[in-house]
DNA sequence: GTCTATACCGAGATAGAC
DNA sequence: GTCTATCTCGGTATAGAC
C-alpha cells in the first residue's frame, strides 16, 4: 500500500472524493497550482470546502493526489495498449506502429490531466518539493518502464537485438512520442493525424533499423 | 493622421525598450501571460507604464515581441554552435556530439526565456491567436531548420547518406534534445551533466548508425 | 518628441454580508 | 445563494521635466 501518510485513509464518501478530484484536476489544470483556490475547487465540485479537508490534508495533498492519480491512469492506459499490441506479435513493424500510434493519440484522451502536466511544468519552481518528488516517481518515466519488459520478450524471441531493454524503450519513445508531445503542447493543440502517423511510422522504422537482429547466418543462393 | 494601428515602429529610446523587454520576459515567465500585469512589468523595469505603451501597442504586442525575440536569440545561439562545430568536420561523431551537447546545455543559458516557453505551453488556450501564430513561426522549429543545410553539406561530402535533410535534422533532434528538454522541464531542473552527456552520446551514435553511408564498394580481401 | 508620475475609466473578478 | 462593495487590470488622459 503506497499510501502511508494518508491524512484521511477511508474517511468520506468515495463519490464525493471523486467529484473533488475531478474538479481539482480541472481547476489546477486551468489555473495552475499557486493560483487555484480551494474555494474554486469546492465550487466546481459542488461540495463544501470543509468536505475537501475531510478527504485531503491540505491543498498540497490534494494536488499531489490528483497529479499522481492522473499519471497512474495514463500509465495504466499505456499498459492496456501494450497488452493489446505487443503481447502477441504477428508483424513487429505493424504492431509497434499501432502501439505507438495509439499511445500518441492517447494524449488527447486525458486533456484535463495534460493541462495539469503543463501547469506542473510552468510551476516547477513553486511546487512543494514533495509534490515534485511524487511526480518524478509516477510521471512519464513510469510509463516508459512498462514498455521495457515487452521489448525484452520480443528480443528473446529473436525479433530484436537488444542489449539494454530500458534504453531501447527510451529510444522508441524518443523516436515516436516526444516530438508529438512537444509539437502539440502536450496534446493541447493536437497535430493533424496525418502528421502524427508520419512521425510514428518513420520513428518505428528507424527504431527497427537500429535494433534489427543481425541477419541470420546467410545461406544465400550462390 | 493615418497612424491608428501602428504600434511604435522606431519610436522611443532603445535602452528603455530593452529594459521593458527584460522585465516583461521575467514577469511573463514568472506569472504567465494572463496573470502578468502591465503595471508589474512597469515596476520591474523601472519605467512609467505610459512608456511601455510608447513602445508597444498593447500587452499582446509586448508578449509577442518578447517571445519572438527570445526564440530568435536561441536560434541565433544554435546557429553559432552550428558554425563552430559543423562547418568544418574533422571527426563527424565527435563534432556532432560536441554540437548536440553544447546545444543541450544551452537551454540553461536562457532561463528567463524558457520560463516563458513553459508559460506559453501552460496557457496555449488563453493566448491570443496572433501570438501563437508568431510563436509557431519563430519557435523551436526555426532552430531545427538551421540544422538541415549543415547536414546536407556533410552528406554532400559523403559522410552521411541522407535522402531528406529536414527529416534527418528532426531525427537528430529527437535523439539528442527532446528527452533533455522534457526531462529537465525545459531546463528548469537541469539534469546531471553526466546524464545529458549519456543521452547525447548515445543519441548521436544512433543517428550515425541510421545515416551512415553505405560502405564504399567493398574490395575486401578474399 | 520621449520620458515620469499620477489620476482615471470601464469591465470583470473577487470577497463579504446578508 | 444573491447582492453589493471593493479590487484588479488593460488602457487612456493629463501634467510637467528633459
Amino acid at each position: 500500500m503506497p499510501d502511508p501518510p494518508a491524512p484521511r485513509p477511508g474517511g468520506g464518501r468515495p463519490d464525493k472524493r471523486q467529484a473533488i478530484c475531478r474538479a481539482a484536476r480541472l481547476v489546477f489544470g486551468r489555473e495552475g497550482y499557486t493560483r487555484a483556490s480551494v474555494d474554486a475547487i469546492a465550487a466546481e465540485s459542488g461540495v463544501a470546502k470543509r468536505t475537501i479537508y475531510n478527504h485531503f490534508a491540505d491543498k498540497e495533498d490534494l494536488f499531489r493526489s490528483v497529479a499522481v492519480e492522473g499519471a497512474d491512469a495514463v500509465t495504466e492506459a499505456v499498459h492496456v495498449l501494450l497488452e493489446r499490441h505487443l503481447r502477441k506479435i504477428v508483424d513487429l513493424e505493424e504492431d509497434l506502429t499501432a502501439f505507438c500510434l495509439e499511445r500518441a493519440l492517447a494524449v488527447t484522451e486525458f486533456p484535463e490531466h495534460f493541462a495539469l502536466v503543463r501547469a506542473i511544468h510552468a510551476e516547477v519552481h513553486r511546487l512543494p518539493p514533495h509534490v515534485l518528488e511524487k511526480w518524478r516517481e509516477h510521471g512519464p518515466p513510469s510509463a516508459h518502464r512498462r514498455l521495457a519488459p515487452y521489448l525484452r520478450r520480443i528480443a528473446d524471441r529473436g525479433l530484436l537485438d537488444l542489449d539494454d531493454a530500458e534504453k531501447a524503450a527510451a529510444r522508441l519513445n524518443s523516436l515516436t512520442q516526444n516530438d508529438v508531445l512537444l509539437r502539440s503542447f502536450h496534446g493541447a493543440l493536437p497535430l493533424p493525424p496525418a502528421t502524427v502517423e508520419e512521425i510514428v511510422t518513420d520513428g518505428v522504422r528507424a527504431f527497427l533499423r537500429l535494433y534489427a537482429p543481425a541477419p541470420t547466418p546467410r545461406r544465400s543462393r550462390p
